[in-house]
DNA sequence: GCTTGCCTTAAAGCGTACTTTAAGGCTTAG
DNA sequence: CTAAGCCTTAAAGTACGCTTTAAGGCAAGC
């Protein structure tokens, strides 16, 4: 079974655009295309779109996408290549991890701070940027 | 105390046309000069800049960096609008954790059939996109 | 006094990832 | 037969966040 560009795109929740894009940029290779040249993407395509924008939603860069593209393309002999580029993906995202933890600390600081200066348990004078107002 | 600019990027490990850059976009208002016009940070700037890092490192826009900084010189009267765009900052901070979570899975998941196929317990036919270079 | 190294500003340039535009072709409904 | 609605391509445009360039000023050391 097969899909035209609009079912893919529906089903992936990801302009048309955006997928002619991807195949354009080498990121999805062997689509194959009916008499009038339309695209027609078989299932697997739209789960490697979907495993794509996955990790791009975790920042990896397109750069990267293709480069396991082009190794996966040079079969199993590149495995190797394709776990440690894995294997170092998955330490930004720890990396990231602890980043957005901080940032909820953060966050739930500033959030507290604001609730102490609404019920006047401390001055807005110690609360950032108002002091650099009063320093004015 | 107050700091030139070098030392304000030694510190904060920004180099010093971000600084600048920051300020120009009025992220970092009142920041007073020396008598030939060089900038003079406060402890409070860094802090604030540092804030600023940590919020952009999970994706916070530096227009939303701004609105909070213009809310804050508006003074405590805006702080609900501060705590709102923070709990909302917040929610995408949730999101992103799930992103995180999901990818990390992803990439198990791969890393575990890599692993398969490099032991001969599959083929590698079943493996993503080599089953798109079979119907090549 | 002149070089070095910092500082200043304004403006242009860059990388990433789309997104939009323009120009046109096939197919199906009326 | 023609208009609607999909498809195609190539290329230009956009948003964001810096980063680099250009042109020049002050200040301390040799």
């Amino acid at each position: 079974m097969a899909f035209t560009i609009k079912e893919a795109s529906e089903r992936l929740g990801c302009p048309a655009h955006t997928i002619r894009f991807y195949e354009k940029e080498g990121l999805l290779p062997y689509i194959k295309r009916d008499k009038n040249g339309n695209r027609l993407f078989e299932q697997d395509h739209l789960d490697w779109v979907r495993l794509m924008t996955c990790f791009r939603a975790t920042g990896m860069k397109l750069s990267l996408l293709k480069e396991m593209v082009n190794l996966a393309l040079d079969g199993d002999s590149t495995i190797p290549q394709r776990k440690a580029i894995l294997n170092q993906y998955k330490e930004e995202l720890f990396l990231r991890q602890n980043e957005l933890a901080e940032a909820l600390d953060a966050v739930n600081n500033k959030l507290s701070i604001y609730e102490d200066i609404e019920k006047g348990r401390i001055p807005s004078e110690s609360q950032l940027l108002i002091k650099m107002e009063e320093s004015e």
